[in-house]
DNA sequence: GTTAGTGCAAATCTTTTGCACAATG
DNA sequence: CATTGTGCAAAAGATTTGCACTAAC
């Protein structure tokens, strides 16, 4: 999702759940998704969110990034990921498929890629066969070098 | 690892680690490498193991805790893992793999249960050939419901 | 004996909460 | 206009750090 449009069409998808669920649409929130639509590949923690939507709404209070979050999160628009440092970021789900996406995390650039491929549907059913456990969703990091970083380093 | 025996093999094995990185085998030290085996399917946060270290040494701090738990990650003995709680947690890394363990997290009972088979070497070859992302390790965690809670559910 | 490690308390960072006020539906 | 949402500041948690003291090697 690089498009304007794409965006702004997922943003009235994510208007009308809120709306759905009963919550109001004020402009804190509106500017809240649009941020995280605009930035949805960056993986930002509550206080990045916060700095990047103060610019486009700067009477905004972090209480209420974090409270959007929050909602977001129950309504499972969003999900929490952790990339061991500690810090908790927000993730956009997609619309796409009913399963998370992957991550890989660059040990050495710290980037993190997304792959929208579900690669898991074998391993979930040999999981679910084997261990009896029912999966629902999950969560997939991959550590390791990126396609960038191992092109430089082979350059050296 | 349930077995005595093998708890005090790798605590020796572990210790060995310490000692060739150079760092004093402090009794604090000891006392929560030992708590950590003796509850490695626990996946304490540091809080937790705390209270359990404190048991067999009193005088213990909170903040040789955390920083035992530093060393500890940095010699790649433990893993940070976190269940989307926010809490960060320590997770021993188990000698048999390379590859770090795999979770089920129960969303009805809580529960973590690991699985200590690699399920994942043909999904890395295909990232590795796909994405051109060299994989050292990885994190997968399973969201859904246990055996345990399938059948309680079934009875009902 | 040196140097690394520890305990304690204070400092820092992240996240949550109480409350008076504002704005949505 | 009823109710939910907001901003601000304070509180609560989690983690780190400074420092004087202790203990491992």
């Amino acid at each position: 999702m690089i498009d304007l449009a794409l965006q702004s069409e997922e943003l009235s998808r994510i208007e009308k759940q809120l709306h759905q669920a009963g919550l109001k649409l004020t402009p804190q929130r509106r500017a809240t998704v649009k941020t995280l639509l605009r930035l949805h590949e960056s993986h930002l923690s509550a206080e990045e969110l916060f700095a990047k939507v103060k610019e486009a709404e700067p009477d905004i209070g972090l209480a209420t990034v974090y409270r959007t979050l929050e909602v977001l999160a129950e309504l499972r628009i969003v999900n929490r990921v952790s990339f061991e440092d500690g810090i908790t970021r927000y993730d956009l789900r997609t619309e796409d498929s009913g399963h998370f996406h992957h991550h890989l995390l660059c040990q050495v650039c710290g980037r993190v890629e997304e792959i929208h491929e579900d690669l898991l549907l074998d391993v979930e059913q040999k999981v679910e066969q084997d261990y009896g456990f029912k999966v629902a969703d999950h969560r997939l990091t991959f550590l390791g070098i990126c396609a960038k970083c191992r092109a430089k380093q082979h350059l050296q």
